[in-house]
DNA sequence: GAAGTGCAGAATGTATACGATTCGGCCTCC
DNA sequence: GGAGGCCGAATCGTATACATTCTGCACTTC
């Protein structure tokens, strides 16, 4: 039996343009770059002790991502991250979201047997107290949409929109574990009388209603001035 | 006044990066790479008489926007480019469209100069006669509607699904000249009421009815074995 | 005084080079 | 005979070094 892997482990697993992609991020959030700064490869290189490539190549990935704005041989410049920002954000992803369990549901061999997958993972939700597990089952739930999609695509743009909020912050959402366990409950609902568009429907909803409690708390801490 | 920038000066322009995702595209389009296949980095950079570097870059861009998958340590592996994936990417496109277009008329400063706006573009499609026109035309359109939704963010995400098909293949997919034009003018009159949630879904609606045009002529190709 | 010109200096883009990881084949050992 | 372990070639990830481009400032010119 191999030893099981450990959380230093895991992290090295990433590369370190995935590193640095954290950090990039983080500090526009602590708005140590403000809109409309360059990025300078060169510090963020040597304040992670690393080259300049893997900067470089989690600049484009940020670029994807919208986070900033790559322009040749002039630099990768920050996009503002306010109000309208984080909405667009969270509407982007509701949508995304909706479309791919539309298509879990025509995709699913069986969406019953989907329908009964889901409930299980909203039920270890009912036993969860504190957010951050919350937010494990959240992933869970969603991992088992994408899962059910089958597409490539789907998941890819996914992916690079999660993420919006640096590290456990996003536990520290106040609000949060209502809104997931009624949203949650409504999608599996939707899923259970193979209703793709009223799946897709209530997936934004409950993405928007996220969306609104972001904003609030960025409200409260003066995020916007 | 400055001299009229040349095309191959704008090809220049291009980073030897985008250069090699055009290529990796071109190779999974033209089925020289199959859903499965691990992209050689060395090779294409061979081809291109590039170094690794920018190919490197360019898979992270393309996995970005779904065509490859990256593994750390092992390489980009394929997604597969079917029927399925090409109505994933156009009803992704649609959605995000349809979101920029209720933007557009959330933030734009009078809703009305918007929708002359459109409509003076639309304009010049009625004298488009050849397919590459009309797409230009339609891009023009589009980059009025992202521009007037003012956000970074969707510019970025649609920015990076745009391109699914490479060089000016697209402007042989028949039948998108009226497509286009009951499409853009629909949209173009939900502007002018000031009706966002019609201008987004008159946009996924032409969208849809886009990747039915494409998947039609992939058949026909016999793309799909 | 305003606009154009031409340099350093700095920052970006990319080629080369080198360590790190994976994977297939062969061997050993049970 | 099959499971597991140990190489070595192939490939990936990244540090370093160099080429290219931008930018701000002094200078000239009208």
């Amino acid at each position: 039996m191999p030893a099981p892997i450990r959380a230093t482990e895991a992290l090295d697993r990433r590369s370190s343009g995935e590193h640095a992609a954290i950090h990039i991020k983080r500090m526009i959030f602590d708005q140590r770059l403000r809109a409309g700064d360059r990025v300078p490869q060169e510090a963020v290189a040597h304040t992670l002790g690393i080259s300049r490539i893997p900067v470089r190549e989690a600049l484009i990935a940020l670029d994807a991502e919208g986070w900033v704005t790559l322009e040749v041989h002039r630099g990768a410049f920050v996009n503002g991250f306010d109000e309208p920002a984080i909405r667009d954000h969270y509407a982007m992803f509701g949508r995304i979201y909706g479309l791919a369990a539309e298509r879990a549901l025509t995709r699913a061999a069986d969406h019953v047997e989907l329908a009964d997958q889901l409930e299980v993972i909203i039920g270890s939700l009912g036993k969860a107290d504190n957010a951050a597990r919350a937010q494990r089952v959240a992933l869970d739930f969603h991992d088992a949409i994408i899962d059910a999609a089958h597409s490539p695509r789907i998941r890819a743009h996914l992916h690079s929109m999660s993420g919006l909020i640096p590290g456990n912050f996003f536990s520290e959402v106040p609000g949060t574990i209502p809104v997931e366990r009624i949203g949650l409950a409504a999608i599996a609902r939707a899923v259970r009388s193979n209703d793709g568009a009223g799946a897709g429907t209530e997936y934004e909803a409950m993405i928007d209603h996220h969306a609104d409690l972001v904003v609030a708390l960025f409200r409260n801490r003066g995020f916007f001035p």
